[in-house]
DNA sequence: CAGTATCCCCAGAGATACTG
DNA sequence: CAGTATCTCTGGGGATACTG
């Protein structure tokens, strides 16, 4: 899918969350701030390069916020927004119906 | 991503619903059985090549069931599953954060 | 009508190396 | 530590044409 021409909500919203780490990431997110290494380390099979673009995403859509803090070595933390916290309801749900999904496979 | 190591179920999740497609022609189905043309036209702009291999997978997945009337010409019918049904609260869930996403734009 | 079958292409993603 | 910068590649997906 490019683009949406149809404004449908749903698919706004998957635009937006799709690719699968996104969800997984603010999923991370849920329990308080975390750093950059420290989201790698939760998330070990995504490339440095995702994260951070992935990040970014969720930085330039409002729901993520980046706070540098200028020491040595720098240190980065991100944080759900409170427009992020919209996201929690899809977050429990999606894990709700991951559980049910791998549940299933026994 | 490519394939799940992890095993984290919102991995699992969005490995079968990622994509931006899926959900969105599962939220078409909700209100009952649908054709191959009616979801087409329900989706403008999903290519024929890619609703087929959306519905398969989501066949496979056991969440849509494919029924066929040999009829002439031949009628095929998509509908939700008892497990499919499972998919409601996401899409429900996914409908309104997409909703607050484009309202968010004005 | 409801699909296959092909061909083709590019953006998304991995790997690696470098830096403030 | 937290990223950029490149370079590369592949497979997801589009377009088109054909068929039971």
């Amino acid at each position: 899918m490019k683009e949406s021409v149809t404004g449908c909500s749903i698919e706004e919203a998957m635009r937006l969350l799709g690719g699968c780490w996104r969800l997984l990431l603010v999923s991370y997110l849920v329990d308080g701030p975390k750093r950059f290494n420290a989201l790698r380390r939760d998330v070990p099979h995504i490339s440095q390069r995702m994260l951070t673009l992935d990040l970014r995403a969720l930085e330039e859509a409002g729901l993520v916020a980046r706070t540098v803090y200028p020491e040595v070595p720098v240190k980065v933390e991100y944080a759900l927004t409170a427009d992020g916290q919209r996201l929690l309801p899809v977050v429990a749900v999606m894990k709700e119906f991951g559980l049910w999904l791998k549940g299933r496979l026994e």
